[in-house]
DNA sequence: ATCCGGACCA
DNA sequence: TGGTCCGGAT
């Protein structure tokens, strides 16, 4: 007996009707083409640079991923300056940032790359994951910014945003819900996903925030689940604000 | 003191 | 599936 307990997708299915979800994109976009953040792996489509930054960006804030970013692409330009680095060295630069696995398994990234792949990153999300601290996220996040795959991704920013506004339920672990992926990928417009992911992830961090989000200024609360469902917290935020 | 965040391994 | 790895923010 597998198929009985099917309530949360038909919720979700029921959530996510066409309309609002075309409000939702008409929305988001254009929030995102005034609010975008500038960082500098965006402003690149080398996919080594790209590779470096999603490893980087790992559990890790962006603003503090900045100076490393820099500084590693300056001393290893490129995939063929990597494999040739000092993992001592490595490790030292990229200690500020904590979680110090990283350096290893992005150094055997670029080995592997090197010896199997001819040092051409490979552009699919098969053949992604299969590299040391690349997963579903890391993978696709490269395939759409990279090689401008419309491959959705999901974080927490993204969760965060389609648990609230459309009101889905996520098991505790978003990067395993099901429901979450199938949402992500149902929301997605079908041409420029690399653009779209940044905007979700952008407003995640600035507006849709995990603590103090910004309902008061948002460009989705008329029609947020989160809005209308809010005991205490955003009224008083809401109520403050207007105040000003 | 506690929260926040991807991949991986047990 | 739940614990672990870290620093920074609050």
């Amino acid at each position: 007996m597998k198929g009985v307990t099917k309530k949360p997708q038909e919720n979700a299915a029921s959530n996510l009707d066409a309309v609002k979800i075309k409000w939702f994109h008409h929305r988001l976009s254009t929030w995102g083409t005034q609010n975008l953040r500038d960082f500098p792996w965006r402003q690149t489509c080398d996919s080594y640079a790209i590779l470096v930054a999603e490893h980087l960006l790992q559990k890790t804030d962006a603003v503090t991923v900045v100076p490393i970013y820099k500084a590693f692409l300056f001393k290893y330009p490129t995939l063929e300056n990597l494999v040739k680095a000092s993992i001592d060295e490595l490790s030292e630069l990229l200690k500020p940032l904590g979680l110090y696995f990283r350096a290893e398994r992005l150094y055997q990234c670029a080995r592997i790359i090197i010896e199997q792949y001819g040092g051409k990153i490979p552009n699919s999300e098969k053949q992604l994951l299969e590299l040391p601290g690349i997963g579903k996220y890391t993978a696709r996040a490269i395939c759409s910014q990279a090689f401008s795959q419309p491959l959705a991704v999901l974080d927490t920013n993204v969760a965060r945003i389609l648990e609230r506004f459309f009101g889905l339920q996520g098991e505790r672990v978003k990067s395993r819900c099901k429901i979450l992926w199938r949402a992500a990928e149902t929301i997605a417009p079908d041409k420029k996903v690399g653009k779209w992911n940044l905007t979700l992830l952008d407003f995640g961090a600035m507006v849709c925030r995990a603590k103090n989000p910004l309902c008061n200024d948002c460009p989705l609360s008329a029609k947020c689940d989160y809005v209308q469902i809010q005991p205490n917290d955003s009224k008083k935020i809401l109520l403050s604000s207007s105040l000003k």
